[in-house]
DNA sequence: GTATATTGTTATATCGATAAAACATTTGAT
DNA sequence: ATCAAATGTTTTATCGATATAACAATATAC
């Protein structure tokens, strides 16, 4: 639990410079170019903090640029981006349809853990909501099931899941 | 997408402030009291960042000091270490016996998402695995048919579930 | 009860993310 | 081609997390 703190915020990236490269794959999408002053917009900072952010990261070899000074991503940058948006992709079918929970939560949790779970969770977690969601006559009548369920660990005492007083037993879920 | 990535960073307690929170907790659990030195020890850093962290996070109400300056944690501590203790649990229990992740991974990933799941996801997540973990046939069924289940986007092709080319499909997850 | 060791605190410094402002360069309009 | 606007870069500063090192306060051993 602890020996794992330190090692958790050890990344070769950012989560901002991820939010960086994540913003140059949208601008090139969306309109096929991007340089500093769309990133800052996109962002919502300053050209110098964008300036600044984008040199390091062309140091490290995730962004590259154009004749014209625009941004392009690496191959290394592409990678990046692709496995955070697949890691979205999923995290949010999961959210909404399994877990069911409204767009705005569903969106808000995804962006927060997308680029932090690893490869293997993402597949596992793809392969479960491919399950889930699938035809199956196990997989549609557990849906059904699920949907007239609510867990509701009994006040007092000790949730027969987590195996400790139960926390949202105590409080408001609204 | 975008426009959650400002809000994303805006908690009242860091990641770090959180995981000392917690070691307060841990050695209050193990050995009754916890001091600078103790939580130095425990985090791996150094007197000097706990002492700062620490005045910090009694200046915001969630440690107190007791007569030989011991450290307590408030009532508003034990709830944040209770929350994060509760969705650490949770998504520990899902990575390792829904999505049957080996134990490393598993603590890993809960470890760098434990704090960031909103109360709403958490509470759905623990009904969710309340219910595939239970005794219901339909629950039975679901684990029975998830095992032979291997969900593996075409290459080459979309993937039917995140609508975009497959991020997996061209990745070994060993 | 003094000397030593342990613990806590307070500079000073670094790193990453950011802002603001000054400055430099490029672009565009006429 | 010139001037103004837009864009990019650099500087200075802040904040949070951390380290080191100096210093202060306590404990402990004898």
């Amino acid at each position: 639990m602890v020996q794992t703190w330190k090692k958790c915020n050890e990344n070769e990236l950012t989560h901002s410079g991820i939010h960086y490269l994540l913003a140059v794959h949208t601008l090139l999408e969306r309109s096929g170019y991007a340089r500093g002053i769309d990133v800052a917009r996109l962002l919502d900072i300053t050209r110098g903090s964008v300036s600044i952010t984008i040199s390091k990261l062309k140091s490290k070899g995730y962004i590259a640029e154009d004749m014209n000074k625009f941004y392009q991503l690496t191959e290394k940058g592409k990678e990046v981006v692709n496995s955070v948006l697949h890691k979205r992709r999923i995290t949010d079918i999961f959210f909404k349809h399994v877990l069911q929970l409204p767009d705005s939560v569903a969106e808000a949790d995804s962006c927060k853990i997308e680029h932090l779970l690893s490869k293997q969770t993402a597949a596992k977690l793809l392969s479960f909501v491919g399950y889930f969601l699938s035809d199956n006559n196990e997989a549609t009548a557990f849906r059904k099931g699920f949907e007239k369920f609510y867990y509701k660990c009994q006040s007092g005492e000790n949730c027969q899941i987590c195996d400790m007083e139960c926390f949202f037993a105590k409080h408001d879920m609204s």
